[in-house]
DNA sequence: AAAAAAAAAGGGGTTTTTCCTGTTTTTTTA
DNA sequence: TAAAAAAACAGGAAAAACCCCTTTTTTTTT
């Protein structure tokens, strides 16, 4: 256990402009928090470990090149399991709050909270051990209350021809052309959308094409 | 005009920490600029500029909640064409560069640059009116190439109740809510699909979700 | 203030989507 | 191999989406 006096922290983004106004902050805000390192992705990440200080703390966003802040996570875990994750991100959605709660992490912060709030997490997380806020609560509770949790369980996999046809659902073509170009049935295509409605719970084919595109059937 | 000594800004960015963050490494490495006010996004920033001091240049965001970067450029264009807008945003679509060029911002910078290149892109935008970098050029220079610049030609630029309506074209609603919604006749928002069918060259309300998705309309 | 343009609304129609309740065929499983 | 499950297919029908063309109202331009 480190002491209460000075936290050692590092942050991994891969916005040099955000990362570099972070440590200004910091250092700026809080005279007993020291900065280990910093780093682009995961991946820097792991290297810097290798030659820097281990940190009590990693400031960790998820959207990243090369390696986002899931993938970086898990290794933490493996790796340094004693390196304690306050994720800062700008991704509020409630499917990500909670993977990132799964792998445990020790807070999760938006980008647009006070520069306070951001003292008062590591400080927290260095002294109690975690910082869950109002935030995560209320995702936890939503996700409990709406029961899904889509993140783990269900197992959402689409076959080849569901996917095939997710990815034709994004097009213009009807249901008919869709099926022509799958030597299916529109029956049968009729059949395959209600079947994903259920599945990946949406209402139409406009939440299809969504769906699509969030997880990554398709690019734009 | 002001002298070359001093350089006071502004910065509209709605998310705090990556805001203030900003601030305090202005602080640090310039003594000779001083920013006048920060703004959540482009409504706050109309209200700042009531009653504070002009700033010579406004370092703006885009992706903003109730008013865009866009919107404030504009606006600033009509009321206040003395400001200079520097852009700072993670967006780094050719549409949205060129789009804001057209706007007649000074320069665009991604999130990602180092501090130092802020700094002079500051300077030069301070000294010679303008910074524009390869990125840019090059953003630039593949329009040109492409010929096609749909950001122009058509004049892509979806005012506030088309930007409602394509928003709520992304959800379950039938078109009938959405009019119950907007406050509309069915039959306008039969007019708006049409038109944004032409406008936005998309041929069904699938097409219509997709383009808002890449355009940062909605997010996922 | 008149003319032009844009926004809002409507009438009436076709096509597509969506949603039932089934049957037949193929594949899996016990 | 018989039973069960999944996939493919169907008829029918209501709802929604899409389309064309016209009228009224509001806004902008001249």
């Amino acid at each position: 256990m480190n002491n209460q006096l000075q936290i050692s922290i590092a942050l991994v983004d891969d916005h040099t402009l955000f990362r570099k106004g972070l440590v200004s902050l910091i250092e700026m805000i809080s005279g007993n928090i020291n900065i280990v390192f910093e780093a682009d992705d995961g991946l820097d990440m792991q290297l810097k470990l290798e030659t820097c200080k281990q940190p009590d703390i990693i400031l960790m966003d998820i959207n990243m090149p090369r390696m986002d802040g899931f993938t970086a996570v898990k290794w933490l875990n493996k790796n340094y399991p004693g390196i304690k994750v306050l994720v800062v991100s700008m991704v509020e959605q409630e499917e990500s709050v909670i993977k990132m709660l799964k792998l445990g992490v020790k807070g999760y912060l938006s980008k647009d909270v006070e520069p306070d709030e951001l003292n008062s997490a590591l400080v927290a997380i260095n002294s109690r051990g975690f910082y869950y806020t109002d935030f995560i609560t209320g995702k936890l509770v939503h996700t409990l209350r709406n029961g899904s949790d889509r993140s783990s369980s269900s197992s959402v996999y689409l076959n080849e021809k569901e996917t095939r046809f997710i990815k034709l659902a994004c097009s213009d073509l009807t249901y008919q052309q869709i099926a022509t170009e799958m030597f299916l049935s529109p029956k049968t295509i009729d059949g395959y959308r209600n079947h994903l409605f259920e599945k990946l719970e949406v209402k139409s084919r406009v939440g299809l094409a969504l769906y699509a595109v969030k997880h990554g059937f398709i690019k734009l």
